[in-house]
RNA sequence: GGUGGGGUGGCCGAGAGGCGAGGCAACGGCCUGCAAAGCCGUGUACGCGGGUUCGAAUCCCGUCCCCACCUCCA
């Protein structure tokens, strides 16, 4: 059993074959910390995340390595803006988004290294490719390097663009060869904080865009790893200068390139100048965040996905049926089972995670497992709701994982509020006694208008707060 | 223009030659005091025009439209 999974460089379905076998090393570009973390990046967080729940579900021992870049032209532009010099703007930034990753349930990377701490691997690794001949200090005073891509053949073959079109905004008008070679390493400037400028046999100054991800996965990954991830709007330039570098430095780098989907928001791309970007705090303002998760993990990974209105709504329906049905079945009593994850679902994950259809197979337990219990058959019913726990556990869209409730304040609110609520149903029920149902969904009503919804089921009345 | 990816029922979203994934919504039924939940059932869906085939959403030809990247971006 096999995992599949679609390599972008040769543009097909790969089977994982690990370097080291039993191990996998995956290298996920994390974010540029320069503004609050949107849709877009929790998303690309999620994917990997269910990537390595699912590596790991499979037997392997992975080692997740997600860079934060906390040096770049844009955290030096954003930063006087914020009124903070740029190393606090960007430690704040990493900090929301490390809240926003954990509020989602994105299991913490192996390690999460910062471009920062990484100022020596990468200046090794530029004076390789000035030794090799692929990389260039400029020839006027600016102290820039620059890859030379004429120097490799091979350049652009990542994303198979003709060379003409291959144009790097870096360095703009400062020395350079081509226009298409980019800078490794950047001469400081006047003007620029003295504390964003490193010693450099090249002079002092600050790394350019792509170098730090060859460094660290390198430097935590070997110089050839498993898998390298990222948004799809990364293959060019990005990637494409990633492998371009650290090939040419002579490391074989990654055997499969992942890329996942982009978001839009009511089918348009997501852009500052349209303003219509939906950052992660307003996300999870507007849904408990297993539904956040569920909304954005759901699709394919590799496909489009369009945040619109009610997306969270529909998210919110399918979680709370997850839910209900675990519920029930531990209400009514249904033998507690320890089963295999079903194979169906297996075999979709197995196949470039096949979320879609593995989600699929995960409602069709329910349905199973609810027919079981209509039908009284409370070993079935265990046994399907122990597969769905072991699918949505996976997924990490399991509600009722204690994961979600960390966290949250216990103050005995939840107590009181059940108290009150459990003696309005009994009243209820006195009056169901004596058929006066009028009475009975006077309480029923009320206690609707307050948002708490009751379900009679066979073993009594059960409440619930609406939603949930 | 170059490079990729798409157009599937009211909505979301899979599939990729042959019993109509799944979720949401809708309608009918069972259950219920009534509901809710649950279960059962109901949809002539595959951009358009041709073609191949016993059979096509799936293959071929043509055609229209959309999106992303090519400049910073998950």
């Amino acid at each position: 059993m096999t995992v599949r999974l679609y390599d972008t460089r040769s543009q097909a379905l790969r089977e994982f074959d690990p370097v080291v076998p039993g191990r996998v090393g995956i290298y996920v570009c994390g974010p540029t910390v320069q503004s609050s973390p949107h849709i877009g990046h929790l998303r690309s967080a999620l994917s990997y995340d269910v990537l390595r729940r699912w590596l790991a579900h499979r037997g392997l021992a992975v080692t997740l390595i997600r860079n934060v870049t906390d040096i770049d032209d844009k955290i030096l532009d954003a930063a006087p803006r914020s009124g903070s010099e740029w190393w606090a703007h960007a430690y704040r930034v990493e900090l929301e988004f490390a809240a926003a990753y954990r509020a989602i349930g994105v299991q913490e990377p192996t390690y999460e290294p910062r471009a920062t701490g990484h100022i020596g691997g990468m200046l090794d690794l530029i004076a390789r490719l000035v030794d090799a001949g692929h990389a260039y200090p400029a020839t006027d005073d600016s102290g820039d390097v620059y890859f030379d891509t004429a120097s490799w053949p091979d350049y652009g073959s990542l994303t198979r663009q003709s060379g003409d079109a291959l144009v790097s905004g870096d360095g703009e008008g400062r020395a350079r060869r081509s226009p298409r070679d980019f800078a490794l390493w950047k001469g400081h400037k006047s003007g620029e904080p003295e504390s964003a400028a490193w010693p450099s046999p090249w002079g002092r100054g600050r790394p350019g865009w792509h170098i730090e991800c060859s460094a660290m996965a390198e430097r935590y990954l070997g110089t050839e790893f498993d898998i390298h991830g990222g948004g799809l709007d990364l293959r060019f330039p990005h990637h494409e200068n990633e492998l371009a570098q650290s090939t040419a430095a002579g490391s074989p780098f990654a055997r499969l390139w992942v890329h996942n989907g982009l978001v839009t928001v009511g089918g348009q791309k997501m852009s500052k100048s349209l303003g219509n970007s939906v950052f992660a705090a307003d996300l999870l303002g507007a849904a408990r965040p297993v539904v956040v998760r569920y909304a954005l993990a759901a699709a394919h990974y590799r496909s489009d996905l369009d945040h619109h209105a009610g997306a969270l709504v529909e998210a919110e329906e399918a979680v709370s049926r997850i839910e209900r049905f675990l519920v029930r079945a531990e209400d009514e009593g249904a033998t507690p089972a320890v089963v295999p994850i079903p194979h169906a679902f297996a075999a979709a994950m197995d196949d470039d995670l096949g979320v879609p259809q593995a989600l699929a197979v995960l409602h069709e337990t329910i349905r199973r497992g609810n027919q079981a219990l209509d039908a009284g058959e409370l070993d079935l019913a265990g046994e399907a709701a122990a597969a769905v726990r072991l699918m949505a556990g996976v997924l990490g869209v399991d509600p009722l994982d204690p994961a979600w409730s960390a966290g949250v304040r216990e103050d005995g609110s939840a107590e009181a509020l059940n108290a009150l609520v459990e003696r309005l149903i009994a009243e209820r029920q006195t009056a169901r006694e004596s058929r006066d149902w009028a009475a009975a969904d006077r309480v029923r009503d009320e206690l609707a208008a307050a948002g708490i919804v009751l379900t009679d089921t066979g073993g009594g009345t059960r409440w619930s707060i609406d939603g949930r």
